[in-house]
DNA sequence: AGAATAGGTAGGAGATTCCCTACGCGTCAA
DNA sequence: TTGACGCGTAGGGAATCTCCTACCTATTCT
């Protein structure tokens, strides 16, 4: 919904998304939130928070940053909410990624030195 | 060298690591730092600093949040500091992000629904 | 209906982030 | 040697983060 062309701002919202989605990984507890739902599929908070040496309240906000990144969902089911992953923003972290790979494959290589730029202007 | 296996903690440094790389990448002037970096090729600080509405000594604070991350390293030379790209940290964000590339493209064909597994205690 | 369960929100304390203005240190030019 | 340049660090202030303890609503069970 939140997509690549919502359309008016354009790249503006891109840039927010963004910032939102890295701002979210940030943080180790909401990182394992994920591998969570990803290992074990989607679960109510409770589930989730029995993994964590913290009060459930500030579980549901980590919660709420993820959702806010559109890293998970909620799905109502009773009482309950269910939580579900949703990798589709960690496609835009791995598009991110990609102009660098070149980089660390060359210095896998051993060619990095050889590839780099000077500034060009003027050497010691 | 802050790599693999430096002995002894193991697992534990790792995770320091991986913690000080997504939060260096939290801040959008770090990641532009970056992309500068990879595509201009290894710059002083003036010249990175002039891209930035910011007072330089706030941009030296981010360098130094990028050089304790490992993403970036310094070279003297004469009065200046040549900073370069080090790709190789982001190699491990890459290899964070792969378990969950199925899941994204699950979604992508539509397939994410069939797979999803129930938490399998019981449905309202 | 009343009690228990599931989970979000309010408000606050302490830590951290991110920017700033000085200022200090090393290097190059005159 | 003196001054200008390049860059880091110190210290401080405002904003944000991350945790907490209440507290509230919605749903389910008895």
């Amino acid at each position: 919904m939140t997509g690549t062309g919502t359309g008016g701002t354009g790249a503006g919202v891109r840039a927010a998304d963004e910032d939102r989605v890295f701002a979210a990984l940030a943080n180790a507890t909401r990182r394992e939130v994920l591998r969570l739902l990803r290992d074990e599929g989607p679960q109510p908070v409770q589930a989730l928070a029995d993994h964590f040496a913290m009060r459930r309240p500030s579980l549901s906000e980590h919660l709420k940053v993820l959702r806010e990144a559109g890293l998970v969902t909620e799905q109502r089911s009773g009482r309950r909410r269910i939580y579900r992953l949703e990798a589709a923003p960690l496609a835009e972290v791995q598009d991110w990624l990609h102009p660098y790979e070149r980089f660390w494959r060359e210095r896998l290589k051993g060619l990095g030195e050889l590839l780099d730029r000077m500034p060009d202007d003027d050497r010691p």
